[in-house]
DNA sequence: TTGACAAATGACTACGTAGTCATCAATGCT
DNA sequence: AGCATTGATGACTACGTAGTCATTTGTCAA
C-alpha cells in the first residue's frame, strides 16, 4: 500500500497524496479530506524509510548505552520519553563489554541517524574523538573525559562530591574511606578528586578502594573487605548509589550499623535511594534536565559547537548520614 | 559518500561495490580487497536506509514497553542484548500512559520494522487484535490476555503463584492477604487467581487489595493501610517484586518484623530481590529464556501462527519467608 | 472582458541500494 | 579445437517518497 495506490484510488496524483501527509496546508481541504478517507480505508501509512531516503532525515536518534546499571536505565527512560515528545524515535544500541563498542559504532554508522547520544563512562578518548570527527551530531552524556573533544552534558561531579564531603564532615566524620567504581573511568576519577580535595581542606585523608564495577555486588564486596580489615572509618563515601546499596547491606550483614557506626553516602540519586529501606544520603542527578540539555544540543538549530554543559545536582539527605550521638559529641568538641 | 563514489574510485561498477558488502562471496577476492580498501579510505559505510527500502527488510525490531518499572527495564535490557547478537537493531517505543499508545502505534507503523514486541500489561484486547490483524509479525510479551489473539510468550503466572502459595502454607501461614497491582490487567488477574485457588485448596481465604500500580510506592501505601487496619495476616503475597519491596519497607517502618511476624512473597525475580537488604522470596522469571522465545517467534523461519508459549519460572527462597519458631510450632501441630 | 496573480495540482526525478539479467572471460571436457 | 559451464562483473531498474518545476484553475481588479 503506497501513496501511488491511494492516489489512484482517489483520482489524484501521487504528489498530492504525499503532500496531504507531509505538508497538508498545501492541499485543498476538500482534496485532503478525500485523501485521508481513502488512506484510512485502504490502511495506508506513509513509509518512513522512503521518506528518510528522500529527505535525508530519519527522525531517529541513537543512544549508545551500557546494558547494565540502574543509573543508565533511568537515563534511557528519560531519553525515550523526551524524544517521543519531540516526535523522534530512539534506536537503542546497548553493550555490555567495551570491546563490543567497535561493532556497535559500525552498525550505528549505517543507520544515518540524526544524532547520537553516547552514554558510557568506559569509552576511551581516542574512540570518542574518532566518532566525533564525523559530521554526525553527537553528545557525550556524563563523560567528563569528553570535555573539549565533543559536545557534552554532565552533572557537576566535582561539586556534588564536595557537598557530600562537607556534609559528612559537618556530621562529625573524622576518618573517611572512599569506595570507587572503575578507577580507569573519568567519572570515577572526577568524583574521587572532588571528595578527596574537599576532605583534604578539612585535614582529612580519604583512602581510595576500587570495587571494580558499578553494580551492587561490587559495592558489597568492597565493603566486606573493609570490614574484615577492621579499622572502620566514620564514613564511607561511595562513587555510585547502586554500589552504596551493596556497601550498606554488607555492613549491616556484618553487624555494623548504618549510620550509627558508619555513615554512607552515594551518588546519582536513583529512585531506590528514596526507598525507605535505604533512604540514602546521595547527590541526586537532575536526569530530566540533563537529558533535556542533551537533546537540545543535538536537535538545536545550529551545529552544536563543542559545548560542555555542566549541571549541578541536588543534595539528598537520608538516614544513612543522620548524625548519631557519638558524632554529635565529637562535633561539639571539634 | 555512496557506493557509486567508491565504485568510481576503484574503477568498478556500483553493483560490484554493493555486492562486496552485501554478499562478499560473489566478488573475486582481489576485487573485494580493493573495494574494502577504498571504502575504508573514503569512509564509506553502506546506507541502511536505502538498503531497507530496496530489500524491504529493515533489520529493526520495535519494542513497545512501559517507560517505568524495574521489571520492564530488565526485559528491555535482555531484548537489546539478544537482538544485537542477531544483528538486529532495537527501535524503542516507550509510553507512560496507556492513552499514548495510539500515537505510539501510529508512528510505529511508519517504520516498517521487521517485527514488534508488545510488552505491557495495560494494552486492551481490542487494540491488540487490531495491531495483530496487520501482516506485521508481532509477539505479545507477558500478556496473558493476548492468548489466542496474537502469538505470545509469558511466564507461567498461575503455576508460579501456586508454588509461592504452597510455600507459605508449608511454612505455617494460615491467614494470607494478597496485594495486587492494577486489577484491570490480565497479569494481575491471572496471578491472583493462581494464588487464591491454591490457597483455597488448603482451606485458606485470600482477600485481595488493589494497590493501584506496580511501583514501590503503591506497595508501600497498600501495606501501610493493611497495618493501620490491624488484623495482620501471617503472610502477604504481593503481585510483583517492586511492590513487595514497598510492602516490606512499610511493614518494617511500622515495627512489623518480616518474616517473624509477617511473611512476604513477590513475583518477577528482579535483581534487587537477591540483594541482601531484601532477600525476597519470589518467583524468578526466566527473562533471558522468555526473550529468546519471543525473538525466535518473531524472526523464526515461518509465520508465527498464533502460538502461546508459557515458560515456568523458578522459585527463589529468601529470608522473607523463613519460617520463624511461631510458624514452626504451628506447622508441627498442623 | 481581459490580464495579472495566487492557489492547487500534476509530471518528473533523485535519494542509495540490491536484485535481475546480460555479457564476457576463463576453465574443463570430449 | 570446439563447446558447454562456471565465475565475475556491468548495465539497468525498482523500492516509496518529497521537492522542483510546469501547468491548470479560479479570483479579482481595471
Amino acid at each position: 500500500m503506497t501513496s501511488t495506490d491511494v492516489a489512484a484510488h482517489v483520482g489524484v496524483s501521487q504528489a498530492t497524496v504525499a503532500r496531504a501527509f507531509s505538508s497538508p496546508e498545501k492541499v485543498a481541504p476538500a482534496t485532503r479530506k478525500r485523501v485521508e478517507e481513502a488512506a484510512a480505508e485502504l490502511g495506508y501509512v506513509p513509509n518512513a524509510i522512503a521518506r528518510s531516503l528522500k529527505s535525508q532525515r530519519t527522525n531517529i536518534i541513537a543512544a549508545v548505552v551500557p546494558s547494565v546499571g540502574e543509573y543508565w536505565q533511568s537515563v534511557l527512560t528519560a531519553f525515550s520519553k523526551q524524544l517521543a515528545d519531540r516526535r523522534q524515535q530512539l534506536l537503542l544500541f546497548s553493550f555490555s563489554d567495551p570491546a563490543q563498542l567497535e561493532d556497535v559504532l559500525t552498525s550505528l554508522a549505517q543507520y544515518r541517524v540524526d544524532g547520537v547520544i553516547l552514554a558510557s563512562a568506559s569509552i576511551d578518548v581516542g574512540r570518542l574523538a574518532r566518532v566525533g570527527s564525523q559530521q554526525l551530531p553527537l553528545v557525550a552524556f556524563n563523560q567528563p573525559a569528553a570535555s573539549g573533544l565533543v559536545p557534552s552534558v554532565s552533572v557537576d561531579n566535582d561539586l556534588g562530591m564536595r557537598r557530600l564531603a562537607a556534609h559528612v564532615v559537618e556530621n562529625g566524620a573524622r576518618r573517611v574511606a572512599y569506595i570507587g567504581g572503575v578507577a580507569a573511568t573519568s567519572t570515577d576519577q572526577t568524583r574521587y578528586r572532588g571528595a578527596a580535595q574537599a576532605l583534604a581542606q578539612a585535614g582529612i585523608a580519604c583512602p581510595y578502594t576500587e570495587s571494580g564495577g558499578w553494580a551492587y555486588e561490587h559495592g558489597y564486596g568492597a565493603a566486606r573487605e573493609l570490614v574484615e580489615l577492621g579499622e572502620l572509618p566514620d564514613a564511607i563515601m561511595v562513587a555510585g548509589d547502586e554500589l552504596a546499596f551493596g556497601v550498606i547491606d554488607a555492613l549491616e550483614d556484618r553487624g555494623v550499623s548504618v549510620p550509627t557506626e558508619v555513615m554512607v553516602t552515594g551518588f546519582d540519586g536513583l529512585p531506590q535511594a528514596s526507598w525507605a529501606g535505604y533512604d540514602l544520603t546521595t547527590l541526586t542527578q537532575p536526569v530530566e534536565l540533563l537529558v533535556e540539555q542533551a537533546i537540545a544540543l543535538l536537535l538545536g538549530p545550529s551545529e552544536p559547537e563543542p559545548a560542555d554543559i555542566v549541571v549541578a545536582g541536588e543534595l539528598r539527605l537520608g538516614r544513612t548520614t543522620k548524625s548519631s550521638s557519638i558524632f554529635e559529641s565529637r562535633k561539639d568538641h571539634g
